[in-house]
DNA sequence: GTTCTCCAGTCCGTATGCAAGATACAGGAA
DNA sequence: TTCCTGTATCTTGCATACGGACTGGAGAAC
């Protein structure tokens, strides 16, 4: 038997999950901003169960919180959250990037450099949400390669928020991009070379730039966007 | 004012989840065992709205694995999951020991003593699932007071799987609480004496001892408990 | 005896209805 | 004016109803 498979047909909750964390990590939905099942269910079409089941799979992503009979609202970090988060952050990638070095060293690369292009295209292009997203995707390689689902599962329960505050949080200071691009140039060349160290290094201070960066903005409160 | 403070009552789907959860880490179902949302909300008494959320909040834990359409089941480990889960716990461990060595190494070490206590009491009366438990909250201790909520989320993550496997794949082998006693030991007086490396090598060798362990149970297919 | 087909039973996915708590605001008392 | 209080209206929590999809077995055709 040829290998038939067809994919089955997102079920509602799924469609609603992925449109509404789309929704908070473009920033179509300010920080804070509040929820409501029913107004949600009438935007998008459908009945208050599936948009209930999302919402609180998205509670458990951190991109919401749900507070009982009074409503449920967009995630805002504070301060001392998104310094956690970077910690953390920075602790699952660079054992990700460990495992791929050692288990799918080449597949890894080339994926790398795939992200990479389409970053430098989105650059190109001067459009801030293709590069954020391929930003995204780039970090995402890392877990994929890893072959180990739970470190996969892990970063998938912060990327939410992750990707949320680089659209919501970065203020296109001078430079920055470029800044951005380099070190993400440096990251696949150590990569390549097996330098780990190195690798750690520049990824450490990736991700600390972008900490600062990010509380720098909350604390000025030029938060709503 | 004095501070009067009442408890919310829990929500209906937070009870059904804690339940549920115990009952499959407790080994009151078998792995892999079939799970009905309404056969579930009739034991439970309750109707299947919050028995499917709760059920939702259980697949995200990695407790239970729901097919679309077919059922919903207690998860059934393979030897590669085992392996996949051990390695991670090690890492999330291993960094969120670092963590309080730092930030809160007195009150971390008090309730690791706390821990080991029981440990020894529920040894003392022979019972191994008092035992299990108290292995459980021994290794809780360490996120409880890391200081990075995003790390203990993400244990809490796994830790149901954790503690599942405890009860369902440990085999009374001669000897064996007794070892598991005294590499808790060794772990409490390393943390005292702030010798991290010494700190992560037992723990290491704890986790991976653990891991063979269960890796027997698998192989020659005793699973069900 | 083997294989195909049909059907009944069971499961989940979704929609909807009702109850209870939270909030905001108007209106009355001091 | 200021403060309290009752109520209208919002929210979510939970129960229930219905329909589609899947599964397993009985019976017919070969």
């Amino acid at each position: 038997m040829p290998d038939l498979k067809v994919e089955q047909p997102k079920s509602l909750v799924a469609i609603v999950e992925e449109r509404l964390r789309d929704a908070i990590v473009d920033a179509e939905m300010r920080l804070g901003e509040t929820l409501s099942e029913e107004a949600l269910s009438e935007a998008l079409g459908v009945s208050r169960t599936p948009v209930r089941e999302a919402l609180a799979r998205l509670q458990l992503q951190g991109l919401v919180t749900i507070v009982p009979k009074k409503g449920t609202f967009v995630f805002a970090p504070t301060e001392e959250d998104v310094s956690e988060l970077c910690v953390f952050r920075y602790m699952l990638e660079t054992q990700a990037l460990r495992e791929c070095m050692s288990k799918a060293r080449e597949a890894a690369l080339a994926a790398m450099k795939g992200a990479l292009l389409a970053m430098e295209t989105a650059q190109a292009n001067g459009s801030r949400r293709d590069y954020a997203r391929a930003d995204t995707v780039f970090h995402e390689v890392f877990f994929q390669h890893c072959g180990n689902r739970y470190l996969g599962n892990a970063y998938r329960g912060v990327s939410g928020r992750v990707a949320a505050l680089r659209t919501h949080l970065s203020v296109p200071l001078e430079g920055e991009q470029e800044r951005s691009m380099a070190e993400h140039h440096q990251m696949v060349e150590a990569f390549a070379a097996g330098r780990l160290a190195d690798l750690d290094s520049i990824l450490h201070r990736h991700i600390m730039r972008a900490w600062h960066a990010y509380a720098d903005v909350l604390r000025t409160g030029a938060v709503r966007g």
